[in-house]
RNA sequence: GCCUCUUUAGCUCAGCUGGUUAGAGCGCCGGACUGUUAAUCCGUAGGUCCUAGGUUCAAGUCCUAGAAGAGGCGCCA
């Protein structure tokens, strides 16, 4: 191929006066002179002026949008208002043309739902261009965070022979015949014959492995793939979704409240210095939206809700806390919540979450110390026998962001839990052993990744922040 | 899985208590235009009113069922 120059590197170098080659997808032709087009290398689009005298009808016809094109010529400033700088073409090749009949993206606003049904080409819109160049700079951020920081970077496996995660419904991973499922003596389905000579499914959490690293490696970190195959119909589940999940060695629930928090202030932080120019045009799409709705449900503009987090601390409240405010709250003594807060124990709902949050507290809160009777059978016992060393993180608009905790390192009181909640012991040996042998206090976190995305974007259905979301009845592409 | 809402031109939508030939903006197509910024101006074309059944003299409009989409709830990240 010919040398190209990406956009994003010829806006910060301004090499005027130079000849180059750019090659992207037009967006709009305007005035049979000026082709705005993209390179999807940033959200800027170039001005590529046409020299009619230079070029033949037929080429000038074929300059359509979605259009693919190369153009050649000299960049100068720009004697138009729009941008700084401008490149007048002497060349333009149309590698690929698009029939403007036919190509589903007109100039104009689409509806999300739209671009949702032609999810193959919705890449070429700014808003989705801004999401996955966001995404991107989140995910190495991410890793950047934890290399940083002396953590290493540890594969989980996608297929996993444990089924005593407890975190969801599983996918079955199987290479049967499904019109001819062998079966043993007693009519069971007969799993030796299965390619890997036992029942398999997707993963729902790298955390049960993560913790076998960790307690060699001391600091780890999972980030990859996960499957729940729940029936969720929510603008925040997914069928398929990527998780982050760091495990720590000699550290309790505070040191884990404390990664979390400074991860996500780190995060955030280098979106808003690397992610500038995307973050300020979903910024004002937002914006626009909230324009059509009643000022009482308007959010915080995008950027400074983000300042926010990189600024201030989270609140941190213990479950027992929460449940006081809750139930000596306004919405709860008027009735207005559908599930009334009365009985310590229960489960806060979506609407209590989302009162702390959005109400009382405007800030990201950490929920600690929850009772043990409604989270998993790992999470530490504390002293008051009636409650565990969990952690919740809860942020404005989405609720739960982050959910962790410190583990049980104690082996018989481990074995005690497993036994109450049906936890197949013999199964779950090789993870036992971490406590059997040298056993030390290790804390964790999973982070949903999407929903991380979604907060910082300020989109609202997590279908939009993931590029081919998997979920009941849909798997496209 | 449960509840609510939506479905009218390529897109976004209007269409009142049922009543002649179903409208607008944008897009597309044709024309004009060498400084435009979702360009502008002029002109044309474009509809299985989601599907099936029903009520009625008459259905885009009312009823029933189904399909697709959106939002909320539950499960969670």
């Amino acid at each position: 191929m010919n040398k190209k120059t990406r956009i994003s590197r010829l806006l910060k170098s301004t090499p005027e006066g130079q000849t180059v080659t750019i090659k992207g997808w037009v967006r709009t032709f305007r005035n049979n002179q000026f082709i705005a087009l993209n390179d999807g290398s940033i959200i800027t689009n170039l001005q590529v002026v046409v020299d009619r005298n230079n070029l033949s009808e037929d080429t000038l016809k074929r300059i359509t949008p979605g259009a693919a094109i190369a153009a050649t010529g000299q960049l100068i400033a720009s004697q138009g208002h729009g941008q700084t700088m401008e490149l007048v073409a002497d060349k333009i090749i149309i590698t690929g043309d698009s029939n403007p009949e036919t190509y589903p993206l007109q100039p104009k606003r689409h509806s999300l739902e739209f671009l949702r049904k032609n999810g193959h080409l919705r890449f070429r819109t700014n808003t989705f261009g801004a999401i996955f160049r966001i995404r991107h700079h989140l995910a190495y951020a991410i890793h950047k965070f934890f290399n940083d920081r002396g953590f290493y970077y540890m594969n989980t496996p996608i297929i996993t022979g444990s089924d005593a995660e407890g975190a969801g419904e599983m996918f079955a991973v199987t290479t049967l015949d499904m019109n001819n499922v062998p079966k043993t003596e007693d009519g069971q389905v007969d799993y030796s014959k299965d390619f890997f000579g036992k029942p398999t499914n997707l993963t729902v959490s790298g955390q049960l492995e993560a913790e076998l690293a960790a307690t060699a490696l001391s600091n780890v970190y999972t980030f990859g793939p996960t499957f729940r195959a729940e029936n969720s119909n929510t603008t925040r589940h997914l069928a398929e979704f990527w998780m982050v999940e760091p495990e720590i060695a000699f550290a309790d629930l505070n040191d884990d409240m404390d990664l979390a928090e400074n991860m996500l202030q780190y995060v955030i932080g280098y979106v808003l210095e690397h992610a500038k120019l995307d973050l300020e045009f979903l910024a004002k799409r937002l914006e626009n939206e909230e324009k059509n709705k009643p000022q009482n449900e308007r959010s915080f503009p995008l950027l400074e809700k983000l300042q926010g987090i990189v600024e201030n601390q989270f609140e941190r409240i213990t479950y027992t806390q929460a449940f006081d405010i809750l139930r000596n709250s306004k919405p709860n003594k008027k009735g207005k919540f559908k599930f009334p807060v009365k009985e310590w124990g229960m489960d806060l709902q979506s609407e209590h979450e989302r009162f702390l949050v959005e109400k009382k507290f405007k800030k990201p809160v950490i929920i600690t110390d929850y009772p043990k009777g409604i989270k998993a059978f790992y999470m530490r016992m504390n002293d008051d026998n009636n409650t565990v060393a969990a952690m919740d993180i809860l942020v404005p608009g989405i609720g739960e962001l982050v959910g962790g905790s410190q583990r049980e390192e104690r082996l018989d009181i481990l074995l005690k839990r497993m036994e109450e909640m049906n936890i197949p012991v013999e199964e779950m040996q090789w993870y036992l052993d971490t406590r059997v042998y040298g056993s030390c206090p290790h804390a964790g976190f999973g982070l949903g990744f999407e929903r991380l995305v979604l907060f910082v974007t300020g989109m609202t259905n997590i279908r939009d922040v993931i590029p081919f979301p998997r979920f009941p009845g849909s798997a496209e592409f």
